[in-house]
DNA sequence: CTGAAAGCGCTTACAG
DNA sequence: CTGAAAGCGCTTACAG
């Protein structure tokens, strides 16, 4: 392994010289070139301890997330790589099991790695969250949840609940039930449920009626279960598309067909979503360019640039066929 | 932060001692006590640069990965990291999009992260990928694929695939379609069919055809259409879920029912797998335990001690609602 | 068991 | 623009 050492000695500089040229200060355009030739013709690469034992700070961006086994998140996980591979950044990934506890000592122990920032995909964020933010000084965003002291990226999820919801009332649905999750996720059990109850307010007279689910498929399945016993509505909105999943499983367990017995719809547009029979009807969001919109912001907080404290990444029904059509209304 | 001469001074010992209490030297009792305290007291952490750049080693696995979108991968990768965090390790994941040229460019830049050793999940081993390992000079992992000069953990494909043979055969089945993957993955393309041809060759008489597909569900649905063109057989045998579920997709789009019109297998039991409608018969791997046996082994490796050169990881047929019984017994 | 010293490969003021 | 020197926070022989 060749050192600055071996690169100065080889052009004839001083190997402050060398550092400079690699840190972008400035060099003749001779000593330059000189420099340049040199390093390619021995593969030089900078150790990237002795970097950052001096320096203080790596081009590392640590991603918090609490599972891998998620569409959302890798597809987020995805679109950031794209967006850091191609700025020079590293991606260094540490995985919390949904376990909170985790998730404050992963912030401290990335801040202790010295990545430049740090991006958090988080399901709630606590006094403790803020607190390890605070103690470690790092640019923080926030992917998928919202908080007024962090910046954040995240989906459109009052309207897409406002959406889903003007959709089945427009297609002529008023026995309702919304399937959504608990409340301690702001942005999947509070916002995207707001956004749906605007749609029934704005419509009126609607019979609808709110159930809880665990995120599980598994836990949807018995969910829908005590849905089912409540009462048969005539749609089921679900919060996830898991949860829509699950329902469907429900149904079909039940021999109540969709969307003749039961309309169903969820949110995600997971790619099994398509495959699953019938082809479930639900809102796409835009995980990678959330992700790489997130990267961007990071790597300008590192810089010191200023960004929006909150960046909304939009969404798009897709409908297909899980939703019953009841306006008596051929479409087209 | 506090350095290991705060820690020192405060000890009233020489910072080589508190370095030697750090890395499990010989100290007395007396000052290893009261190195302990101090410690504790300061929140000392020690810096990982620093410690890098003399040691020239770090605490870090590696893991390659094609994809971070599939079950198996995230499932591998949690195992992995179970056993990693419990041995002090620290896991850090790159992400190669299917691309084979950042594969190996990963290889190169872990090791110059100085990673202790790095688990591959690759879908094929090239020459440059031995090559870059022989540079290296790291200790590697394949999981999921085997060759001569790595050592692995992989999964019992040949069993597998042979299981599933014997198990649709013994429903009666003698119609035949597997829909396979390309050859050039040997665990999935190569393996699993030849256990599964195994099967075909003990029992004889049989009239199997065979069809390729790609990995992704949208591939399956056009393999599939291809193959329903060719004739419907009594049972397609798919290479995995995902082509699997594909298969299920483009069956209802002709109305052709499942298992009646057709019976369906895959393997990998995905999540979606008990889900979707009929449940589907797959083969179950243990991929998160696979993850931890290659992490263990991984370490033992790095600690020089001797390592099975392939392990092999079990798998499990589970019969679901996707196979008719062809044998005109009822079961049970 | 313990300490003084050298050195890992860089970066960063500071002079020139 | 360029170089000499100090130092980042550790570890590692080497003496004692």
């Amino acid at each position: 392994m060749k050192t600055i050492i071996d690169i100065a000695r080889a052009a004839g500089v001083a190997k402050s010289t060398v550092s400079r040229y690699l840190n972008g200060g400035s060099v003749s355009d001779a000593t330059r070139e000189k420099i340049e030739r040199i390093i390619k013709q021995n593969q030089y690469v900078p150790n990237t301890f002795a970097q950052s034992l001096k320096a203080k700070r790596t081009s590392i961006i640590g991603t918090i997330v609490p599972r891998l086994d998620s569409y959302a998140v890798s597809q987020t996980l995805m679109g950031i790589d794209d967006e850091l591979r191609g700025r020079q950044y590293q991606l260094l990934i540490a995985n919390t099991n949904q376990d909170l506890e985790r998730e404050i000592e992963f912030i401290y122990e990335m801040a202790r790695q010295k990545v430049s920032g740090l991006l958090l995909l988080a399901a709630q964020v606590t006094e403790r969250h803020l607190k390890a933010v605070r103690d470690c000084k790092i640019p923080v965003i926030l992917i998928g949840q919202q908080h007024a002291d962090l910046h954040s990226v995240i989906h459109d999820d009052v309207t897409a609940g406002y959406l889903m919801g003007k959709h089945i009332l427009e297609k002529g649905h008023r026995h309702i039930a919304y399937l959504g999750v608990t409340e301690q996720d702001i942005a999947v059990g509070v916002r995207r449920k707001q956004g749906f109850q605007r749609a029934l307010r704005e419509y009126g007279n609607c019979d609808a009626r709110f159930y809880t689910s665990g995120f599980r498929m598994n836990e949807a399945v018995t969910a829908a279960d005590l849905l089912f016993e409540d009462r048969v509505p005539t749609v089921i909105v679900c919060a996830t598309d898991n949860i829509a999943l699950g329902v469907m499983k429900a149904a079909s367990l039940r021999h109540i067909l969709i969307p003749s017995g039961v309309s169903v719809t969820g949110f995600g547009d997971y790619e099994v979503t398509e495959i699953v029979h019938p082809a479930l009807t639900t809102m796409r969001f835009y995980y990678r360019e959330a992700g790489q919109l997130a990267a961007e912001n990071i790597i300008a907080l590192v810089n010191g640039e200023e960004v929006a404290k909150v960046s909304v990444s939009g969404c798009e029904i897709i409908q297909r066929e899980s939703v019953d059509n009841l306006t008596g209304l051929s479409i087209q």
